[in-house]
DNA sequence: ATGCTCCTGCGAA
DNA sequence: CTAACGTTCGCAGGAGCAT
């Protein structure tokens, strides 16, 4: 039962250079949150040996002499674009998995063995010309697999023009290329893993295929044993199908600069327990637990160090007002006077399925259905004049602690105003 | 002993 | 001028607690 990932290449670049052709062929990087690291390079940014997540301030003063263009993360144009391909893609399999903002798997059980290449150079050209972005796609039995392939999509190991079918591949052939594989590449195994296997020699792809699964499982956990499996084409993880609304929702942020006040702890707070809270309802879920955190700069080691959090459970609800109430409370708890802070974060756990949760004695329930609709109207207005035009005063307007983004790109796809006007 | 919740570690993109 | 290092998600397994 064939499965393949499609995923997009340098995807944030790739969103980049699709609205501004410019920067085609040059060296291109896309910077994390506060222009804080590396999340994106082209081939040519690749190639100069910049390493993912290398943070931009080592690497400014080299970047600036090779021509480097950096560019600050514009999460409103990758998400648009992701859609897009996604939805694409939904028309090539009966059932789809959104893995990552730029992955996804698609079920070609039935699908006649012999033509998935061919199939897989549609899917190619077909998002290519309907948005611009290049992907590989990587076809195999099982999901590692499959992941392993679009990876030799990417490298030209095996197969050609981006598509990769292990099915097509003689057991030598495949014997081959999992022998010239690190055994870091697989999905699943980290570095820690990484260190722990090649203690035990285990280097290459190979040699993890062809261990012990029992012998994994006991030295290591029941998860890499069914990597073990899946490399062998035993299937153990399945297709999680769209819609599943999410078991815990976390909405966090370092700050553009550091803050001391509670003050500005209690906006930013606020603000992201709106942006969870948002979330939750579009999942048609109650949260009935508010995790708040807050930590200082740990890579500033002459700082003194804080970092805590508390979980404040509640009546299930998805009221911005009652979430936020909660967060207050959480954080006047942890909050101590004397640090310098650099993050804080908003987690939603105990999700549930609004409209199943247990009753209680003491519920509103008139209240509770015109906290409903002022939530709706809430998030009507705030979908259609742009996130942030109504928030709960709590949130603030000095917002001391925003993002920096130095270099962003228009939001061309989401933001009449930040089209380039062309003369 | 058994089952739970909470917390931490790990990996992924 | 200087200092500057992301975010979000899920799973497993251990600790700690209650039964």
């Amino acid at each position: 039962m064939p499965i393949a990932l499609v995923d997009c290449n340098n995807f944030y670049v790739s969103c980049e250079r699709a609205f501004n052709p410019k920067l085609e062929g040059k060296p291109v990087v896309v910077l994390s949150n506060n222009d804080g690291c590396a999340v994106a390079r082209s081939n040519e940014v690749k190639a100069l040996g910049i390493k993912m997540g290398e943070p931009w301030f080592k690497m400014e003063k080299f970047a600036k002499q090779h021509g480097i263009i950096a560019l600050s993360s514009n999460y409103a144009l990758y998400g648009d674009m992701s859609a897009r391909v996604m939805s694409i893609l939904s028309n090539f399999s009966p059932r789809q998995e959104m893995y990552s903002i730029d992955e996804c798997f698609l079920d070609l059980a039935g699908f006649p063995e012999e033509s998935l290449i061919a199939y897989g150079l549609t899917i190619r050209q077909t998002i290519k010309r309907h948005t611009g972005l290049p992907v590989c796609v990587g076809i195999a039995s099982t999901k590692t697999l499959a992941k392993l392939a679009n990876h030799c999509a990417k490298k030209g190991l095996a197969g050609e023009e981006g598509v990769c079918d292990f099915g097509r591949l003689s057991d030598d052939e495949l014997g081959t290329v999992f022998s010239s594989l690190p055994v870091n590449e697989v999905w699943g195994v980290g570095r820690r893993i990484t260190e722990k296997l090649q203690s035990m020699g285990i280097h290459t792809v190979q040699a993890l295929r062809t261990s012990s699964p029992e012998l994994i499982r006991q030295r290591f956990s029941i998860v890499l044993e069914r990597t073990v499996l899946e490399l062998n084409g035993v299937s153990c993880i399945e297709l999680d199908q769209v819609g599943v609304p999410q078991q815990q929702i976390l909405v966090s942020r370092s700050f553009g600069q550091t803050v001391t006040a509670l003050d500005d702890l209690m906006e930013s707070i606020s603000f992201f327990t709106t942006r969870a809270a948002e979330k939750l309802r579009r999942d048609g879920s109650v949260a009935g637990n508010v995790c708040v955190y807050v930590r200082t700069n740990p890579f500033k080691e002459s700082d003194p160090q804080y970092d805590r959090s508390i979980v404040v459970p509640i009546i299930a609800t998805d009221d911005t007002s009652k979430l936020t109430h909660a967060a207050m409370t959480g954080l006047k708890a942890i909050y101590r006077i004397g640090y310098q802070y650099k993050k804080s974060g908003v987690m939603l756990m105990a999700l549930e399925p609004k409209g199943q949760q247990q009753g209680s004695l003491f519920d509103d329930v008139a209240e509770d259905g015109r906290a409903d609709q002022r939530m709706k109207v809430m998030d009507a207005i705030n979908q259609r004049m742009g996130k942030g035009s109504i928030t709960l005063a709590s949130s603030g307007i000095k917002q001391r602690w925003a993002m920096r983004r130095e270099n962003k790109s228009p939001n061309y796809t989401t933001e009449w105003g930040e089209l380039p006007v062309v003369m």
